[in-house]
DNA sequence: CTCCCTGCAAACTATTTGCACCGTC
DNA sequence: GACGGTGCAAATAGTTTGCAGGGAG
């Protein structure tokens, strides 16, 4: 899975350029949000760090994240009623389809989006640094065991 | 302002039709929400409030709203990290332009969206129920304040 | 007169912070 | 060795809830 050592790679780049020091903790929470596919809150990354790391505390897991955000390496998905989640694997904006029953997370391809930000910065006057795109739904699993 | 007229009468119906009672800081809510043109929070609606009731708790704002939301007569904008702001003017899915600044939020007119909306389904095998559009960005007026 | 509503305070939850000890560089 | 990082516990902030008294229908 070459995509997601790329990651890796460039998250530990950036760390050090900036003279963040590269723990094992660190390491270990790096390593999930390279390879993770479904979007974790920081809640499921402590889990999937904690085999390794018994001692580790969420407060790191935060911290590091928080960090990740700040080098932009890291996209916070944040939910007003839920958990944040967080993508490392495209740490840009980018759109999201988000099933309301199992919450699960997938990166649906739409294209029009740059036209509608520019668009919307012609008829606003707004200068326009960031978006948010969220569709919400049914995915086809849930579906077919709502059905049962 | 015969708009806002028309959603305070939509807006004591619906809570009638559910056997909601109409008592006084109820009103003063809906009203709040009807005529503010900028997508209030719980704290600002307060805020308005209290003049009128002085006491009035926020307790009662959040549950009224909650209500509200029950009623799909006002939408909630959801920020994680900031307090949740509402329209009740619009209380339907629709893009939001949010001023990182000032905070201010519009409504800006895009189209595109349904067409979206469509082609995602039919990508993802979704049963998409409802989105969130938002563009963050630097309104004209703060812009403006900036370069002094 | 019956419940629903209100308002106070306490509870909740996700996240952040303070601080003493620890380990990377 | 210096200094940033860790992990525990306590603090925070927005929101929710429990409950006794009050008022709409």
């Amino acid at each position: 899975m070459p995509d997601s050592e790329e990651r890796l790679r460039k998250m530990i780049e950036a760390l050090r350029e900036h003279q963040f020091r590269i723990t094992p903790q660190r390491l270990a929470i790096l390593r999930v949000l390279s390879e993770s596919k479904g979007h974790p809150s920081v809640e499921t990354i402590y889990e999937q760090v904690k085999p390794a790391f018994p001692t580790t505390s969420l407060a790191t897991v935060y911290k590091t994240v928080s960090v990740l955000k700040g080098l932009n390496q890291v996209l916070e998905l944040g939910f007003s009623d839920d958990s944040n989640r967080y993508d490392g694997k495209k740490p840009y904006d980018h759109p999201h389809v988000v099933c309301t029953v199992c919450k699960k997370i997938l990166d649906p391809d739409v294209s029009a989006l740059a036209d509608m930000t520019e668009e919307l910065s012609r008829k606003t006057g707004f200068t326009i640094t960031r978006h948010r795109l969220d569709f919400f739904g049914i995915c086809p699993d849930c579906r077919a065991a709502a059905k049962r």
